[in-house]
DNA sequence: CGGTATCCCCAAGGATACTG
DNA sequence: CAGTATCCTTGGGGATACCG
């Protein structure tokens, strides 16, 4: 893990630790990205910060998700340890999501996130209208 | 601003903010999240960290990024005010690109993420492996 | 209720070639 | 040197239909 201690915070040429695409596809960074960056993660983990929910209560939440992607994003979340699946055999099926310790931590992530947003994202989004107003393109 | 006040981190009914479709693509997180999730911006913006750097040398350090990859990436991000476009009228051309004050501040955001990465990636990797491993699928 | 299975679209990003 | 232009591939996610 130590080996990509400075993998985004450097401006040492990466080159060193063997080459770039190795680099690439080897550095944590993807893996943590795609993680965050994955559309629904940001609302899944975050809804269930106050407590199991179960898969209807999450669609109805999430109200433009489709079954196929909401089931989806729960399977990887489950695999990447944040969430746990818990199924009841009763009729009809009772099935409960709940966060882990790791995906309360994820959540500590995404609030990071959001504090930055509400920081600057004003600054972003006035530099963005400025840049286009200035529509010389 | 402050409506989104709540937008990733409480339970409460999201649609009572005017329908999910309207909160999904009004949400400031999808703006931030659109921005750190672009593969190279995470490469780029800490590569500034040091100081400008040339078009050339980013291409360099980021050794498998195509010209196309990295034109688009940093007119974006200089759109987005995080970094400047500075050109010198001489023969052979000579472009260099800096941060912003807010690019600064987008490179702490990302040492978030890094530290979040650092923290808690052998527990995602271990959960991965773990689930992996119960390959009853 | 809580899913699977299938088809489809489209935008991000890579490969390649050309230019002021 | 620092790009633009063009073509092409890939896969995330939506729509729809069916199932234990």
């Amino acid at each position: 893990m130590k080996v990509y201690r400075y993998w985004m915070d450097t401006g040492v040429d990466l080159r060193v630790r063997g080459g770039a695409d190795a680099y690439l596809r080897g550095c944590p960074s993807r893996d943590v990205l795609d993680m965050i960056g994955s559309k629904w993660t940001v609302l899944i983990v975050p809804a269930l910060r106050e407590g199991p929910l179960r898969f209807g209560e999450l669609r109805r939440r999430l109200d433009g998700i489709t079954q196929k992607s909401l089931t989806q994003t729960l399977r990887t979340l489950e695999r990447d340890g944040l969430i746990t699946r818990t199924q009841y055999p009763t009729i009809p099926p009772r099935v409960e999501y709940a966060l882990t310790d790791l995906g309360l931590r994820a959540v500590a992530l995404l609030a990071g996130v959001r504090d930055w947003a509400e920081a600057n994202l004003a600054d972003v989004l006035a530099a963005r209208a400025a840049h286009d107003a200035r529509a010389d393109s």
